[in-house]
DNA sequence: CTGAAAGCGCTTACAG
DNA sequence: CTGAAAGCGCTTACAG
């Protein structure tokens, strides 16, 4: 009974536990891994040693035995150096991501690249610093994609899914979207429907359009070149063909911008030129952030329900790693009026 | 020469990379360690091995033997469920963060902990998983700092240093900030200027409402409880409490705001009230969110640099960890005036 | 159901 | 300057 003096001992490795349980080391790091091989027991007598020493298993030595990190990466590109509002929509989603995270037992690792360098798929991947990749650059996406293929790295892509190799996605219902955005427009009696989009080269762009060409023939409008112009999904793009549009067709009455932030910097352009929102050119954004609430006036838009998504990409993403299965999630749209259209 | 057969075999270890240059595993991991016990042709040539085969080390493995795990965790509390303005601050404090480590050899984790649960804490860090925090909650934040005081555990908080123990802060000037944003006021001419804060409690909203007290002693104004509200830096609370001002006080002519976020909410209470803003009321905010540039009228602000905010805040985390040293950290803030006051 | 032993891939005294 | 060996703290065949 000479168990004073070592009273404070920490208890720090399954050893510990193990002498304190009077058990091996094999047993504790079955009954905490709640093992099928060991008695209930013995697994409850474990884990209250364990429990009363709040002992906790070192991750790095379980991460180098089992050879899985147990963590995923987010991937973006924040503009570098100074924050600015285009950055927005990534940034809600990564709340989404962190909350679906929640008892998933994954950590989830915030990874800013140069999105002209795919260096960081190889570091990560090979190095175990991570078992899988979500991501969300929309700069040289086709280069990530294709990294990551040629590493058979598990991951999952923001967007619709490409020609080409199988990889997962998770992508909104865009042409729906873009439907959705036009018939409100045309159903509030306008006839002169501007498109303002992100790069043209996006799927989710081209779908959008798609959606939006639907609904205007639908309704009898033939769709009209000299109505669209696109950005790159940034502020200072959604404002420059904003005015663009508006030199090219003065006579415009309303317009779908194909993101909430470059909706945004729409509305101040529309301000300076003197157009008033919604009386003379609506406007319907694209996304359901939280800035559309608050821009004057309010924006109504297209919203995406971000949190599903981030549920999704993670899910996904894990069933991917566990299982190798590859899927497409479509999240739906919906529409949600606020004032400016 | 039998090396055809083995052409594709990966390099996955550091045996690997010491068997092709001829050499030992220790004088591997010295190469690439950039050990002074190496030779230069030595290290040079171990190291060409390494990049032409594109080995990467296991970083698992490397955290075990040094116990130590190169990694950060920003630790936040994301409004369960649904993302809101009311984050927009700590996303855009992540961001300026993200880049701040970018080639120090730190990776970050981001960790959504519930704001009553302090039981995050401990579990990083004896686990292995992560050698300091960045505490950005605001919530509960006396709760979370005295459990990381108590485990001895490395963390740099956001805001004033408290009375009591030691630990690292990042602050912005706060009574500075508080200042300039009542001069403002007071020089466009402005006499009931009411103060918006944050919940009491925290040092700095008391020190910038110091700021205002001083700057309206200054001009010969008396500070006047009937013109002060608190709220909790949430976009409801900000509206909440603008209402309250209205009704004590139908006459102020001006709000010093103390988040740009409340402040955003602020402006809509005041449109709604049919007061025009500047004419009838001028707003000053504060933090320069990238929502302040987009909201109408744009909104006059005092600016905290938070790019350089993250900078420090992952400076001095790591030269805690690394030194032990201690250090208050206090960032200079700037008037950026633009429509709203 | 339990344990002794090997192995995961590094780092670093220790000996030369 | 270099190497053999021990050690970091887990997990998991293998043997009982």
């Amino acid at each position: 009974m000479k168990e004073s003096g070592t009273t404070q001992r920490q208890v720090k490795t399954i050893s510990d536990v193990a002498r304190l349980a009077g058990v091996s080391k094999s047993t504790v790091s079955r009954a905490l891994s709640d093992s099928p091989l060991i008695s209930r027991e013995t697994k409850e007598r474990v884990r209250a040693i364990a429990e009363k020493h709040r002992f906790q298993l070192n991750v790095p030595a379980r991460r180098l035995s089992l050879k899985r990190s147990n963590t995923l990466a987010f991937v973006m590109h924040a503009s570098c150096g100074t924050f600015s509002l285009d950055d927005y929509f990534v940034l809600e989603l990564v709340s989404g991501i962190s909350s679906a995270l929640h008892g998933r037992g994954y950590d989830l690792l915030l990874l800013n690249v140069d999105p002209s360098d795919d260096s960081w798929a190889e570091q990560h991947l090979e190095s175990g610093k991570a078992d899988g990749f979500i991501l969300m650059t929309s700069t040289r996406k086709r280069l990530h994609i294709s990294t990551l293929l040629g590493l058979g790295a598990p991951f999952v892509a923001w967007g619709p899914p490409g020609p080409g190799p199988e990889y997962c996605t998770v992508a909104g219902n865009d042409r729906l979207g873009g439907r959705l955005a036009a018939q409100r427009l045309i159903g509030i009696g306008r006839r002169r429907i501007a498109f303002l989009g992100g790069a043209e080269a996006e799927a989710e762009v081209r779908l959008r359009r798609e959606g939006y060409h639907e609904a205007l023939q639908e309704a009898g409008f033939a769709p009209d070149p000299s109505l669209e112009a696109y950005g790159d999904f940034s502020t200072a793009s959604g404002a420059r063909a904003m005015r663009a549009l508006l030199e090219a067709r003065p006579d415009l009455d309303a317009v779908f911008v194909c993101s909430d932030v470059m909706a945004v910097s729409s509305l101040r352009v529309l301000a300076e030129a003197g157009r008033r929102v919604p009386e003379d050119v609506a406007v319907v954004g694209y996304d359901g952030l939280s800035i559309g609430l608050h821009c004057w006036p309010p924006l109504t838009t297209i919203s995406q329900n971000l949190p599903l998504v981030g549920k999704l990409l993670v899910e996904n993403l894990i069933q991917r790693i566990d299982t190798g299965a590859v899927s497409h999630a479509v999240v739906p749209v919906s529409l949600v009026v606020r004032n400016s259209g």
